[in-house]
DNA sequence: TTGAAAGCGTTACCAT
DNA sequence: ATGGTAACGCTTTCAA
């Protein structure tokens, strides 16, 4: 059996109430009295009982985090981030998967599993202003990314600018026709629409034609998804300039399916992705891509959290995190490929 | 104030008792009260208090994940694998990482955090029989991965037979020179020590002779760790005729190093990987490898769980997982590549 | 089948 | 500065 906080008041000869004031270090206790406490507390191993700490001051220490789909390499990082700087204010993090799944994502905002987590931050697909009303009484929640709402706290990356200057630069490195990759079909995904309409603005800027035959649907946002859409796209339509691919993941595929089909990357077609995962950088060509800080984005949703916890009346705020494009070899043009 | 089971019993008219019953199952209840019980439960928006429960019943229904580092892909499909498994099972995860730090696998084994999980899966880089024998009374632990133990349950990939099997495969496509990438320097990663044993067994099968020039050191298992070892590794030496990578990860750095020096694969030299992860069989070329079921393992991992909290007395055991090496683009021979 | 009461381990309040 | 007591919300004896 485990030792209890009584064992070590026991042994250390005082009440199990000096034994909490040692742990929780709020109300002063006599050096002497600290120092036999905490060397019964090492004789007995004692660890405290999260359980019953939690249960007594409606605290876990936990937080949640919902994301998409973990196995994706920008979700796989930016649940990296959180989780370590989680851990250095002390907080775990439990993982929840909504698969995409909207259901998944307005129970997890309404009620359920509350109080196992102090507070949830989640990164919705679909998630709408809709949704958002129907949990009355929202526990803690910061959203991530470009769900298009302000009922609660939330952090993203302007996804309608960095989709439109991407844009901008591929037909200032000579494309004409640009296509996007990774438009929304069935599913409705926020991201796909906030970067749609990001890339339709640039165009317009550019005085460009809106052609939706330039859209290239493609809802499963996996290198295997990518690659598949644009084979079937390529069967049936004329290679365009660029493809602005809405993840680096989106545009790994590309890059395979282009390359199966012997098109070379950058010479007939520019390639450009989303959120500069590592494994982007390092492509066959390296991509140029919308590249973000994922460390700030924690480091900014947590400390939301922690005041969102602190203080669950707080007005909604928005934090805008910044974005820069970094220009790689998939889409060079002739000329600086010469270099 | 969030109700309690006890406002739900007056609502209902029964005794907190009864609630208790109907939620547990575990004694019959009159349909009748029972019916009543529930829509008290609809009425109030009723979620169990888990920290109460889990004071009162000694189980969490969390179990921890240790893994080394998150934003591997590796890692990440892995986390997915299990997360999902465990959802389906009822089970929380609880995601810690330990950051390639020795000091945190053995905290996490010997017994911090105890109580809050129920048990926990770890992935250890380095972990060894002594750091095993450390935690004189450990937690329910499964551990995942080729570390060289048997005091624990744990699930693994034959990562010798597997890395002597590829060895040979490359010398059959007419490697003669054959490399690897990734051996451990300071690090004694047991993955990597595994996977040199094994290609060191093959050569030996091949009756190669052992030049440990051609174990080229990388302790950093990123693209970037591995482009930088492998550029300034053939800035001094030759080029090999074939380079095994001991995670798709290093081959996709490989790939990318070898690309800026002008390097063709597989037509002037061959690259394997380890682990089959979607970025690698969707890279340029697309990626031989060692490829096994994720998900396997983790159903593996979870069932030996269940059963070791079932039962902490049971005689550890060992899962071995199988693989298969699957053949791409980066090692196809000449005559091969002509179809 | 249902109810009453005790207890899980911790911490807050109120004395001392 | 320390101790006693009660309470967090649930489940498990034991009785009815």
């Amino acid at each position: 059996m485990r030792p209890t906080g009584k064992d070590v008041a026991r042994r250390a000869g005082v009440s199990p109430k000096t034994v909490s004031n040692v742990l929780t270090g709020v109300v002063s206790v006599t050096p002497r009295t600290r120092a036999r406490v905490e060397q019964a507390m090492q004789e007995l191993n004692y660890v405290p009982n999260h359980s019953a700490r939690s249960l007594r001051n409606g605290r876990s220490g936990l937080i949640g985090l919902a994301l998409p789909d973990l196995s994706t390499p920008y979700s796989a990082d930016l649940a990296h981030h959180i989780v370590e700087a989680a851990h250095e204010r002390g907080w775990g993090v439990q993982i929840e998967e909504t698969g995409h799944d909207p259901q998944r994502e307005v129970e997890l905002m309404s009620q359920a599993r509350t109080n196992i987590i102090d507070g949830l931050i989640l990164n919705p697909v679909v998630l709408d202003e809709s949704a958002v009303k129907v949990g009355v009484a929202l526990p803690p929640v910061v959203l991530l990314g470009e769900v298009n709402q302000h009922l609660t706290d939330r952090v993203w990356v302007d996804g309608v600018t960095a989709a439109s200057d991407m844009t901008k630069l591929l037909a200032a490195k000579g494309a004409r026709r640009i296509a996007v990759l990774g438009a929304t079909g069935e599913r409705r995904s926020a991201t796909a629409i906030t970067r749609t309409e990001g890339y339709r603005a640039g165009l317009a800027e550019l005085g460009f034609p809106r052609d939706t035959a330039l859209e290239i649907v493609c809802d499963d946002w996996t290198p295997r998804g990518s690659a598949e859409a644009l084979a079937a796209y390529l069967d049936q339509h004329d290679l365009p300039d660029a493809i602005f691919c809405f993840t680096d993941s989106l545009a790994i595929g590309a890059l395979n399916a282009l390359s199966s089909k012997g098109i070379r990357v950058p010479d007939d077609v520019m390639v450009a992705g989303f959120d500069d995962i590592d494994d982007g950088e390092f492509a066959n060509p390296p991509l140029t891509t919308v590249s973000f800080d994922r460390r700030e984005v924690a480091e900014r949703a947590l400390d939301m959290l922690a005041r969102r916890i602190a203080n669950r009346d707080r007005t909604p705020e928005t934090v805008t995190v910044d974005y820069r494009i970094i220009e790689r070899a998939s889409t060079h043009d002739r000329i600086s490929r010469k270099n």
